[in-house]
DNA sequence: AATTTTTAGTTGCGTTATGAAACTATTGGT
DNA sequence: ACCAATAGTTTCATAACGCAACTAAAAATT
């Protein structure tokens, strides 16, 4: 029995799941935002088993998240650095990384904190919110079908106001 | 040997990653916000098999990110629903989902569409903010040693402050 | 009221992935 | 030329996964 992949899915957060879903991957990632680069320094830093960490920088080459690259010019040792898909990543690392702040850590009590270099402070909250500014949480919102919903409940963006009129596939919790 | 955890870590999004780390459990909260309650609904939902299922609700029980309770009232049959600490991964989601949208499946073509209920349109893209309202990318952050630092390098506020005047821990990328 | 179906799991077992240590090969420093 | 560090790969015991079969209780059906 092969291991069980999400990759057939149509899914958003399934596709996430399979490229980054699980906590060495998110570990190394969060490595990488902060400046680690080399093979030791990430197996240093999270104290993975070198097997694994090989396993799971090929993953994240395969998935475009980090790209292997010569170190300096001419040199033959290579170091690993984040693609702009892996950089897209930044909004996801900083709201986990405020989430456990403070539901885990507690507020005031983080053993990091971000800041933003220009004024010096600590960075804002990430939240949620509608396009013209109001904070949502997920009783604000309803989940549709979209454009690339798959099969034969592909519809265009009308279709998809028109189904939200009309019920839309979301729920409440 | 048994399987290494990251719990001992004085690290945000080692903690993140051991409570929510694993693809199942992702799939899962997600499953969750989009109002899936039930044992067999999660089951069906993203095809996991049933002890796994079973270990991971038991799982993010523990880490008090879903709560099972009584359906209904007087009912001996049980769901599962988000608690303060799962619903407040709502920006985490919402993020990761934006992401997965426009790096994997390109802008326009998401299966599922995130809708404010008031105005009917998609909700804004989750961005990184600095106090006062300039959008952030990687380069214009550091990463400070926190209150919660580890051991000896535990600081107050203000000497974070200072740390951050003389160089700080963080790096460029 | 008796029967069937659904729900919510648990158990057993073969297969796959992980983790520690040992091993290799190349590079950098002295 | 020598020694240490870097960047992996290989080996093998053990833990986790995944399917199928099983159980027990509640819901629905006859």
């Amino acid at each position: 029995m092969p291991r069980k992949s999400l990759e057939h899915l149509n899914c958003s957060w399934a596709q996430a799941a399979e490229a980054m879903g699980d906590k060495w991957s998110m570990m190394i990632i969060r490595d990488a935002f902060y400046g680690v680069k080399t093979f030791s320094a990430f197996a240093d830093s999270i104290g993975i088993s070198k097997n694994i960490l090989s396993q799971r920088l090929e993953h994240l080459q395969q998935h475009d998240i980090l790209a292997k690259r010569p170190i300096g010019t001419g040199s033959s040792r290579s170091e690993y650095v984040l693609t702009e898909k892996g950089k897209a990543l930044f909004p996801v690392i900083m709201a986990l990384g405020q989430w456990a702040d403070h539901w885990i850590f507690g507020d005031g009590k983080a053993p990091i904190v971000v800041v933003d270099l220009e004024e010096r402070k600590p960075i804002k909250t990430l939240k949620v919110e509608s396009e013209d500014g109001r904070e949502l949480t997920i009783r604000d919102i309803t989940f549709a079908a979209g454009p690339g919903a798959s099969d034969s409940t592909r519809q265009t963006v009308a279709e998809v106001e028109a189904s939200l009129k009309s019920g839309a596939i979301g729920s409440k919790l």
